[in-house]
DNA sequence: TTGTATGCGTTATCAA
DNA sequence: TTGATAACGCATACAA
C-alpha cells in the first residue's frame, strides 16, 4: 500500500491540500474545526510526511554527513556515538562515510556526501591529507564544515579538538618527573597535525627539562597497523639497545603493541622500562600492566563539534552571520601502573 | 551561489531540460552532439544532480538504515563497517542510529528511519525487544528489513545471524575435552536469542558429556555494563566458593571482567579456573593471559545483511519476488592462554 | 532526435 | 479562513 499524503486527507475531507498542509503545520490562519478533523484523520490514517517532498521544498535534508578515517576505533566510536545523539537532539539524521585514511577516497566520500546534499559535514582528515582544496571547495558551495581531531590549522572553517602538543609535554614531563630521563617517543605518520603537535610537545618536554633531544630513539608508526607497528618498532627498539628507560608512544594501541612485545620478551614494565600512551582506551585498563595515558574526550568532542555545526547551518539558513570557532577540549592524564 | 541545475545547462545551450536530462542519463535517443555538449558544460558548470529531487521522482533515498545498539563496541563497529562497505558498492548511503539496547527507543527510532523515508532497514535487536510489532508493521510498509545477529525467530523477514548455540557448544566441549568438569557459565540478558542460545548450547554441552547441569553456576549478566558485570560476578562466585574450573562467558568483555577480577584477587588462570569468551575482540589478544574465543564473523555479517537487503530492495522496485533468507554465518574457536 | 506536458509531495504566495 | 497556482529539480510518457 502506498504511503498516505495530504492529497489523500484533502480529498477524504474534501478540502484543499493547502489547508491539510497549513492544519498539519498548526498555522493560526485555519479554524480550529478543520484544523482538528485534519489532525484527526491524519492520525487515523496514519500519515507520515514526505521528507524527500519537504527536502526538496524545503532545500535542507536535515542530514549531516561525517568522514572519519576508520570506524573501528574506539576513540572514533566514541566521536560518532556523541555525534549521532546530538545531531538527533536537534532533529538532524547521520550518514557515517570512512576515509580509510586515504586521501583520494576522502575526496570520494566528500563528493558522495555532497550530491547528497547533506546539510553539513564534520570530518577527522585522513592521514594522507596534505592539501584541502577539497574541504575549502564545499565551503564555498555554502555547506558548513567543522573539522576535529585531526584538523588542518589552515582551513577556514571551525576546528574542535584537542591541545596535543600539550597533552603529550604533560605526559612525558610527568615521565621526567618521576625520573625516566632517556624517554624514546614512537610517533604517528608525518603529515597529521595531531602527529606532529605531540612530537612537538615531546620535544620541548625534554627540552624544559634539559634533557637533549636524541633524533634516534624517534620511532616512526606509519603503517596503518598501530598495534603491529607498536610490536615491532618494540623489537628493533630491544635489538638496537638503546638503554631508554621509557617511552611515550602517540597512541594507546601502539604503546599495547610495546606492552605485548615487552612481555613476550620479558622486559619488565615500568622497572625496565616504562610506558606511556595516548587517548586512553578502553582495553589499556585491562592490559598488564595497565597503561597510563591521555583522556581525550572523544563523546564529547563529536557532540561539540555537531552543536557548532548545527548552529552554522541554522545560522546560514536564516542568514545570520557566525564565525568560525576554534574550541580546544580539555585533557588530562591518568596514571596506570605502566609508569 | 546555488547550485547549478539541468535548466542552467538548457538555458545555456537553448535546448530542453528534457534533452539534458537524456543527455546526462546516456539515453540513447539524443544526437551525439549534442550530448557531447551538455555533458561538457555540465562538467565546466560543475553540474551536480539535485540527489533530493531524482529520490522524490523515483520514490528511491538510496540510503538504508541501520539500527544497533550501541556503536561503541567493537563488534557492532565491524558490523558497520561492513554495512558501509557493501551498501556503498552499491550506490547506497547508510544513516546509523543507536537503540541503547532500550524497547522504546528503538520503536521510535525506528519511526524515524521509516519517516526519512530509507530504502531497507538493518537492525540488531535490543536486549529489551520482546515483541516485534514495530517491525512487522514496518514490512507491510513495503520497506524491506534484515535482521542480523540479534535476531527474533519468529520474524517474518531476512536473518543474518551464527549458530550461537553450536558455536556454546563447541566452546563448551572444548573445555570439557580440556579436563574442565565443573563449568559456570555467564549468561546474558534473559530476553536476546543469542543469550538464550548460547546458555542452552553450553547445557547441551555438559549434557551430551554427562556433567550434570547445575543451575547455581550460572550467572546473570544484565546490568548493561559487560566488563563490570563480569568482574562483579567473579567476586561472587570467588566468595560463593563454588569450585568451578572454568567458566563459559557470553561475551568477551565479561571474560575480560573475569580476567581482571581473578588477576587482582590472585586466581591463576587456566591453572585454577579457566575462562573462555565469545566474540573476539581484539582486546582479548592483548589482555594477560590471552583469552580463548569464538570467532564472531562481525564485518562478514554487516556486508552480508546489506547485500540481501539491497537485493530486497531491488526485486521490490522490480517487482520481482523475492523469499526471505536465513544466513547462518560459521564460527570457530581460537585457543589462546586462558584455556 | 527533440520537446511538451505532467507529476513526485510539499510549501509559499497571493487572491478570493 | 480557504484555496488555486506555482515552484522545488528531475524524469518519463507521449507527441511532434
Amino acid at each position: 500500500m502506498k504511503p498516505i499524503t495530504q492529497k489523500d486527507i484533502a480529498l477524504e475531507l474534501n478540502i484543499s491540500v493547502t489547508t491539510v498542509s497549513k492544519a498539519l503545520k498548526g498555522m493560526k490562519d485555519v479554524s480550529s474545526s478543520t484544523k482538528e478533523s485534519v489532525l484527526k484523520l491524519a492520525e487515523k490514517m496514519n500519515y507520515v510526511p514526505n521528507s524527500v517532498a519537504v527536502n526538496l521544498r524545503t532545500r535542507q535534508t536535515k542530514t549531516i554527513g561525517v568522514i572519519i578515517p576508520t570506524i573501528v576505533h574506539q576513540f572514533f566510536s566514541k566521536v560518532i556515538d556523541g555525534i549521532i545523539e546530538e545531531a538527533e537532539k536537534h532533529g538532524y539524521l547521520v550518514i557515517t562515510l570512512q576515509s580509510n585514511e586515504n586521501y583520494e577516497f576522502e575526496k570520494k566520500q566528500l563528493q558522495l556526501l555532497i550530491q547528497k546534499r547533506v546539510d553539513g559535514i564534520l570530518i577527522s582528515l585522513s592521514n594522507q591529507t596534505q592539501y584541502c582544496e577539497h574541504l575549502t571547495e564545499i565551503s564555498n558551495k555554502n555547506v558548513p564544515i567543522v573539522v576535529f581531531d585531526k584538523i588542518n590549522k589552515l582551513l577556514n572553517c571551525s576546528k574542535v579538538f584537542i591541545d596535543d602538543q600539550k597533552a603529550a609535554y604533560e605526559a612525558v614531563t610527568f615521565l621526567i618527573n618521576k625520573g625516566y630521563h632517556r624517554i624514546a617517543h614512537f610517533r604517528g605518520s608525518l603529515m597529521p597535525q595531531n602527529s606532529i603537535d605531540r612530537f612537538l610537545g615531546y620535544k620541548k618536554a625534554l627540552n624544559d627539562h634539559g634533557i637533549p633531544f636524541d633524533d634516534s630513539l624517534v620511532y616512526l608508526c606509519d603503517n596503518n597497523n598501530d598495534f603491529e607497528d607498536g610490536y615491532n618498532n618494540a623489537q628493533k627498539l630491544l635489538e638496537e639497545n638503546k638503554n631508554v628507560d621509557a617511552i611515550f608512544a602517540i597512541t594507546d594501541l601502539i604503546a599495547v603493541g610495546i606492552l605485548k612485545c615487552f612481555n613476550d620478551n620479558g622486559v619488565k614494565i615500568p622497572k625496565d622500562i616504562a610506558v606511556f600512551g595516548f587517548s586512553d582506551w578502553f582495553m589499556s585498563t585491562v592490559v598488564t600492566p595497565s597503561l597510563s595515558s591521555v583522556i581525550q574526550p572523544g563523546f564529547e568532542m563529536g557532540r561539540k563539534a555537531t552543536e557548532i555545526l548545527i548552529d552554522e547551518i541554522t545560522n546560514l539558513n536564516a542568514n545570520k552571520p557566525y564565525s568560525y570557532q576554534n574550541i580546544v577540549l580539555p585533557t588530562s592524564l591518568v596514571i596506570r601502573n605502566s609508569t
